[in-house]
DNA sequence: TTGTAAGCGTTATCAT
DNA sequence: ATGATAACGCTTACAA
């Protein structure tokens, strides 16, 4: 730990009191110019730093807002952090970043964490914990759930509509002429991936087309499920000119396993994603996806909780951002058979 | 500031002192087991964590380590931090990560922030603090930098040889029958960036291979540049067969470039990047690119930094990792002239 | 305007 | 084995 210069090095060094460094370094009580700029000059000299977690724990706020991500490394979730991050600037305010790793375990650890460093907001970040933990938490310190819809917590709660996501993303193709659009979906125990092929099979349902389960992948949110997805209906033979994948990195998998089996995208199948992730303006082809507006949730979640934290009383109402469709390359009209 | 349960508040349930609380709660020294077991329970039915920053404040360490990445969502310092968490995991210390944007300012900030949280040790990812600005503060802390080497720093740097690794690159283009291999070079600021320019040059020297300058495109490390280099390339009809990036985001930047103005990979050019990031394995076609060991270098950065706190006199040996080449479908035998 | 002192939640020293 | 009590570094009544 690092041995800091403290309030009374400064004190002495001005020759004043504690309480006139703390006054003059604070700048609310008046303090008289010329022991003011003794603490100011003393304070460079020294290099002082006050210590923030004796200042959090007679203050009652540690000016820190914990963020419980589950996997720092992953493209989507650092994008939101990436918005917390700029949502929070100059707030005063600072993210603290845990890592759930997807695990219940983890995650609860990592609440804990934070709880013990007594930050003074939580943001999660997706994840497993159930209900009540969420519940337990919110009643103990303002919350914002980014990701995901918790039953009860409905105004903690920061997504955006995955159905009319998939839907669109579905549509789009089925008016490209499309008729048999396979879908490689997510992990079923994840709320956004019910929705998503919820959303694809309204989609299939409102325009007539009937829906295949032989067309249906389940796969889990990695590119190495895409590729999977191809093999396995290659393997048997099955029909479709276009993939909806419930993700981008499984969108990539999917171009990928095409490209292994010498099917290129979008001139033998068209390709759609889900999330928008930066790299996916520079895939081959540049995908169309869903854009999932993950950078702006972030900021949004972080404003939320930062006027919360400013004022208390003040309505908790998180609106809900609108999904769009990011039409790139990937998609093409379909042949007729 | 979520208000906790408190010490005194299972000593009141209990029915001990608070410093009987504290020694049943950290199981140093002996308790009546009884007592023990009266605090446990209080403890429980409580809900009681310990409030973090006030056992920082008497103990002396905080069980922390403050990690200044750029941008949390690049994903090269992703992996790294990846790595970090799990070389800190089990060992009760925890890391809190801040963003430095790649601005000098940002940096000293988020610096700053770190250290008023009295972290007990420093890992700085990249960055453009100069070197006395880190000397500065290896004085007060233990600190490993990863992906620099800061002068007169060296036992605290921790970085891959780029000279090497740029070499590696360029001879398996060369040993490939290329001839004429451009280079995307990354920003001249950064040591790494010359560093792996040098180690192209180092390679065609050594095969005899002239170094023409007008084959070198100055990218910014993102894809956009790639794309650039091409198009800068080919409007002035320059000839190559290869192009080796400076890192992997501008290879697929390339990649895109290319195949925008109808050429393959690696059928027309071969490509090689640097950095080998998770998502080259699933680009089309796959990346062949330099291996940056970035997981392994956050990973060994934290047990480093773990020894050294549990031993402060432990010699301060950091390793070398090696650098490899992963070899995959981007390139191919140059064809006969 | 300034200083003294209490207190934030915890651990550690000192008696007992 | 246990309970007061003094720190840790800071802010903030309360006095002066």
């Amino acid at each position: 730990m690092i041995r800091n210069v403290t309030i009374r090095d400064i004190a002495r060094e001005a020759g004043v009191s504690i309480s006139t460094v703390s006054r003059a370094l604070n700048g609310q009580v008046p303090v008289a110019p010329d022991k003011r700029q003794r603490v100011l000059d003393a304070t460079r000299r020294l290099g002082y730093e006050p210590n923030a977690a004796a200042q959090g724990l007679v203050r009652g706020r540690t000016m820190t807002v914990g963020v419980l991500t589950q996997d720092i490394a992953s493209p989507f979730y650092s994008e939101v952090s990436r918005g917390i991050d700029a949502g929070l600037a100059g707030s005063g305010y600072q993210p603290i970043f845990v890592n759930g790793h997807w695990e219940i375990q983890d995650e609860a650890a990592a609440i804990t964490a934070l709880t013990r460093r007594q930050v003074d907001a939580v943001i999660v970040l997706g994840g497993r914990l159930d209900a009540r933990q969420l519940r337990d938490l919110h009643a103990r310190v303002p919350l914002v759930v980014v990701g995901r819809q918790v039953p009860g917590l409905d105004d903690a709660c920061l997504s955006v509509d995955n159905v009319q996501g998939a839907f669109l993303a579905t549509t789009h193709l089925i008016q490209l002429g499309h008729r048999r659009i396979a879908h490689v979906a997510g992990i079923p125990s994840q709320r956004d991936a019910v929705d998503r092929l919820e959303g694809y099979r309204l989609a299939l349902a409102e325009a007539g087309v009937p829906f295949d389960p032989a067309l249906v992948f389940e796969g889990n949110f990695n590119e190495a499920s895409g590729i999977q997805a191809v093999e396995h209906w290659l393997g048997r033979a099955a029909q479709f000119s276009a993939v909806f994948a419930a993700n981008d990195q499984m969108a990539y998998g999917v171009g990928l396993g095409l490209y292994r089996r010498g099917m290129r995208v979008p001139e033998d199948v068209s390709l759609v994603g889900f999330d928008d992730l930066p790299a996916s303006q520079f895939t081959l082809p540049p995908l169309t996806t869903v854009h999932h507006p993950a950078r702006e949730m972030g900021e949004l979640a972080a404003r939320h909780l930062l006027a919360r934290l400013n004022d208390p009383g003040a309505p908790a109402e998180l609106p809900q951002l609108p999904i769009t469709l990011s039409v790139r390359e990937s998609v093409r009209f379909a042949r007729s058979p």
